[in-house]
DNA sequence: TAAAATTTTGACCATCTGGTAAATTAGAGC
DNA sequence: GCTCTAATTTACCAGATGGTCAAAATTTTA
């Protein structure tokens, strides 16, 4: 008997299960960890029971690694649309707003991977160490040859996307924080986020 | 039968297994989070069996809540020390390197704090938003005065504050992802890190 | 509509995990 | 050494959890 998992799905209920337990796992695994999270609660939050889950899926881990592989292909978008060719401010400046548009609009894939990393990014280390590193080193290169060029300042091009990663990410990964911290004075996280991350890499680039 | 916990510990083996709980959860909850670490992986860490520890702790909670007290406590200080009749400059660089320092000398602590707030906080949000927020609101409105002052540019105080957390607790908490972006070459993280970050941050103070 | 295929369920397991109780051993003070 | 206390171990339990299986229900196809 084969698991629907393999080949496309096709049928509409397929679609809309397989479709229901992302979004479910997406929640719970993005809140609790892989460790952290349960079968019957993604089920529960589902709306299916346990077993009809792992009828499309073959396991926790699958559904993870679904997430996952979901997630990092589109994660690399932003750093891949930096155009080489362009001007150099407006197109880090360009990379920083994508990045902070993807922290606001999809807080728990940024949180999945977060929970990801700072626990040793076991799952995903061939992806780190292989396509991300790949596309940083060029990228970096590219960076370099900007600053070289005197479009602007100066600095370290990896410590440089490091930051970049760290101030956006942050305002998803650490929302709690910033929620708790702030209270009830502030509505939109992101509010004065784009405002102040847009300006002081401003001056960060600035030679 | 009273156990060591609530009294002072005082035998010379409490102090030691103790010790060695608290050292061995510190490696354990914050490489897998809270229920992504079990007792028997906590005990074997310490050299103990599973009952011994619960001996010494009145269960999981009551040891990752210890370990927390203490971590807290501490974490306040950097922010604490900064003094506001010094040198606006010169006292948000000592802050910075501070905290960066703190990441490089106990990333496990860090990554203890940022499996936490990741999931939404759920044991510290006391902390968060009473005496953390306390401190953030007080040391925001002289970071505030500075910049009336002209000492420092205009910025969010608040967005100041946070984007220091971001960038310094990045070097701790992702540390997986810059070893492995960045493969064997680089020895230490920190290497060009307190450059980086010293350089920006005062491109980002200068008015 | 009947047969075939898909989907869902209920009952069930084996293992893991936090935790307990009682008995045993080691250590400190006299 | 002897006694009292502190420390450790062995054996165990109850509930949670990931997962299986065969039967029942539903949907699709011919």
């Amino acid at each position: 008997m084969q698991r629907p998992v393999r080949k496309k799905p096709q049928t509409r209920i397929q679609k809309q299960n397989i479709s229901a337990i992302l979004d479910a796992a997406l929640e719970v695994f993005s809140a609790h960890g892989f460790r952290g999270s349960t079968l019957d609660q993604i089920a529960s939050e589902a709306g299916l029971s346990k077993p009809n889950v792992l009828y499309y899926f073959n396991g926790k881990e699958a559904i993870h690694v679904a997430l996952l592989s979901d997630l990092l292909d589109t994660w690399l978008d932003p750093l891949r649309a930096m155009n080489p060719s362009g001007n150099a401010r407006d197109e880090l400046l360009a990379y920083i707003n994508r990045k902070l548009e993807l922290s606001r609009n999809f807080p728990r894939e940024s949180r999945l991977f977060a929970n990801e990393i700072v626990q040793g990014a076991p799952r995903i280390e061939e992806f780190l160490k292989g396509e991300l590193r790949i596309l940083v080193d060029e990228k970096a290169a590219v960076i370099e040859q900007w600053m070289d060029a005197g479009q602007i300042a100066k600095l370290d091009p990896h410590h440089l996307i490091f930051s970049i990663w760290a101030l956006t990410q942050h305002y998803a990964d650490f929302e709690a924080q910033i929620r708790l911290v702030r209270g009830d004075k502030i509505k939109d996280s992101y509010a004065g986020a784009q405002n102040f991350v847009e300006t002081i890499f401003n001056k960060i680039l600035t030679p």
